[in-house]
DNA sequence: TGTACATCAGTGAACGCGCGTTCACTGATGTAC
DNA sequence: TGTACATCAGTGAACGCGCGTTCACTGATGTAC
């Protein structure tokens, strides 16, 4: 916590913005609230001044955007993963979004803070577009090698999403409630959503 | 806004008390989260000082709280109504499940604030559990009359609350995108979720 | 090999802000006599 | 019918807080000569 920090050497500036980076997320995944977030917190978890921060990020919300940036790629490149250690179309989608369900379960306040913060009515967040065009995408790849229905890919791909989407945030928001285990709810709605 | 307000005659102090809840009740239904909702603004927004909240609410998660509970119970009335103009108990869970997403979604700010808030993790929120039981309840109807295939009540009515959620909440929480209309989209997973 | 100096990495004090909440109070009004 | 007074509805000043952000600065270090 007050533990000094020794400052980076010359021309490894860049080494704090990492750090500031991680911190962030840590405490982002924590509060599940972009607006709790403090710059100050932040620099606290660092061990250095609150103004250092602006030596890497020009505002708090550019921060934030940053590490929203990161969990969505790196959810996306896990999502990726999943699919392809599995063989048939079938088993790639339900790999793919059992993956990006269970991601969004284990870092629920970032989850909260991608998809339910005051953030999307404020800036632009178009790049979290990726995950339902690539779930789309292996929806429809279902359809054409016959292992699923023929239909309206983007539709079913919606249905999917939102399903899972509800699943995952019903528990992220109610914690101490009980509930069922997600994957199997997953798997059960992908049965009935992808079904003709 | 700065206009003034006659003071309540003796004996109709209460009558402050509901404009101070309807006036949180707007504000919070606008910004969608309760953290955002400050006591000045509502003391503003009735034309009081800041400390006469104090007369008729504890602090300010009691008046949140108030106003949440006034939500849910408007809700489970509707609901309520909506099935009862239905006949047949299709018909009815048909009925229930559209106008829940409806009313979610025309008050998308205090539907946030229920469902997504921290609050939820701070104070008991236990009374929203009727919706979700009035619904299993629909459901069980349903499948006692044969009208949808016998099954686990409890877990249909799980996938389909969250089925429903999802697709309100991303149409909430993502205002700007295009979606298409939602009352089909339920329509089709409840077709989807109740088939065997 | 020595040294002046530009640059880099980071600091600390200070600003104004709106907030929740506490406290002692004010002034109109209904009522007991 | 008149009046003293308790009660009710609501106020205004003040508190301490943590915040985002600005600004002028410091001191170590690499490098040009």
């Amino acid at each position: 916590m007050t533990e000094t920090r020794a400052r980076n050497r010359r021309g490894q500036g860049e080494l704090l913005r990492a750090e500031i980076e991680s911190a962030a997320m840590r405490l982002l995944d924590e509060l599940g609230d972009d607006e709790a977030l403090s710059l100050r917190a932040v620099a606290r978890e660092v061990g250095i001044a609150a103004t250092s921060v602006y030596l890497h990020f020009a505002d708090r919300d550019a921060l934030v955007l940053a590490v929203l940036r990161r969990f969505q790629r790196e959810t996306a490149a896990e999502a990726d993963a999943a699919e392809a250690s599995a063989a048939d179309p079938l088993g790639k989608l339900r790999a793919r979004v059992l993956r990006v369900g269970a991601s969004a379960h284990e870092h629920a306040g970032l989850y909260k803070v991608l998809h339910e913060s005051a953030l999307n009515r404020r800036v632009d967040m178009s790049f979290k577009r990726s995950i339902a065009e690539d779930t789309t995408a292996a929806v429809r790849r279902c359809m054409d090698a016959g292992a699923i229905p023929d239909g309206d890919a983007e539709e079913v791909s919606l249905d999917l999403r939102a399903a899972v989407h509800g699943a995952v945030s019903m528990r992220v928001n109610q914690p101490d409630a009980t509930w069922p285990p997600l994957a199997a709810q997953i798997e059960r709605l992908l049965r009935k959503i992808t079904a003709g």
